[in-house]
DNA sequence: GTTTTGCAAATTGTCAACAATATGTTTTTG
DNA sequence: CAAAAACATATTGTTGACAATTTGCAAAAC
């Protein structure tokens, strides 16, 4: 009976209106158009979508529940925003997860996928010398992104993620400076050569320290924007809170 | 239309009617009134509930995001059924959020807490002693439970939480007998000593180890079960399936 | 001048009606 | 008799309307 079923077909099937509205939703909140704490109006963003206000509340549910946004009964929802407390949390969650990955891949990763790992260092190399912070934070979340999916823990793969999406609705975090990023670059290398060499206990310890490094990193760089606030040397001192959130290593 | 009002909603206006729909679909579910692969109708639901469908919907999809259901467009919600394969991966990533719970707990543990999760090990021996595999069941979630909470990690707590509620709906398991319930009392035991005696390491690896152990206990309990299908020897032979999910370890 | 009270606008919460889709049954056709 | 078509029924998807609540503002009270 349900045979092959066309790639386009099954689109079609899974994307009802709610789907599609929510991760319309998710889409623009991450990337900054609705900044944490914003209001996210019903009627308006039923409007701009073009649907009425039910698929639109049911989305909002399903962002709630996804962390993405917080609900106040008869307020309305409103765009998260993650704590330095709670960002902590998710890094050390992801440290223990992640040094799960370094020492199943250890075991695990095949020469293909190690070349191709091995590639996406080459890129962030590239992107250090050419001091392109922006880039190599992207290449950066891709990196470790495909380390956790080649680790084949698809349970895994969809927590991670899950925080990683949380995580960059927290606000105080800038892009890493060239010094920083020659630090993580070479963390960077040590994880691979330690996965490569097949040693389990090398690479779950390369992952959980490098994730680590850029949890101290957060307090570090939080400490530093407190005392610039207390103690305001500039004249347009102050964080202007429209710096998208950047997620350091 | 109006019929019955359940008396919980009826009580309790002040929080959301949507959030009260949800919690009670959610309790019907764990409690194994509608069993994973069962059809949840949405005007029947409602009816039942005493609300029209706006917020069983909205609720359905809370529960989608959470993984306890799984909506086909245009066909409904059904209550999902964890494969063996999912399951599997969740073990491995309790694996590992308990390793970090076990090496955090042997460095933080307070001398109150420390007595709480002993008496626990009291109680479940009890239980052990009295073959009580139930009872022994419900001590043992809360047990774990009750340590990864004290790890301190909220984010943690909640998505070791919501892991736990999913791996209740795979049905491949049963009670432990009494000689595995000795094995893991003895593990829980260990794990106990070496969170007590502060050594990180020891502690995380006993954490480890036995969430590996129930993995395994998992994987030869299903092999049995397959086994006696394809090869069943009593006539009333085959899975009935109104058995309940149970969590061994 | 400050606080309180009352009103008006905006927004969310809930519902019932209608449209679209799937499912099961009967009828038709070969 | 088997397969296909047409129909009837049940269920989900979507919408617009109405009710309840919050919020901002102005008038009144102290």
């Amino acid at each position: 009976m349900t045979a092959a079923l066309h790639p386009t077909i099954a689109l079609l099937q899974s994307s009802s209106l709610t789907s599609v509205v929510q991760q319309e939703i998710e889409r623009a909140i991450l990337e900054g158009q609705y900044p944490p704490g914003s209001k996210l109006n019903e009627a308006m963003l039923a409007e701009k979508l073009g649907v009425s206000r039910g698929p639109v509340r049911e989305a909002f549910r399903m962002l709630d529940e996804a962390g993405l946004v917080r609900t106040e009964k008869n307020r309305g929802v409103f765009v998260r925003d993650i704590p330095m407390s709670e960002a902590l949390e998710i890094f050390d969650l992801r440290a223990a997860m992640d040094e799960w990955v370094g020492k199943r891949l250890a075991t695990s990763i095949t020469d293909t996928q190690l070349k191709e790992i091995k590639a996406m260092v080459a890129e962030m190399e590239k992107a250090v010398k050419a001091q392109d912070a922006r880039q190599y934070h992207v290449l950066n979340l891709k990196f470790h992104d495909r380390m956790v999916e080649m680790s084949g823990n698809r349970k895994l793969t969809d927590t991670y993620r899950k925080l990683i999406k949380e995580l960059s609705l927290f606000r105080r975090q800038n892009l890493a400076d060239s010094a920083l990023m020659r630090t993580f670059l070479n963390e960077h290398k040590q994880i691979v050569k330690a996965i490569g060499s097949g040693d389990a206990h090398a690479a779950a310890s390369a992952m959980y320290d490098h994730v680590m490094q850029s949890r101290q990193r957060t307090i570090d760089n939080d400490r530093r924007q407190q005392a610039q606030v207390q103690a305001p040397i500039s004249a347009s001192g102050g964080q202007a809170g429209n710096d998208r959130a950047e997620t350091p290593g």
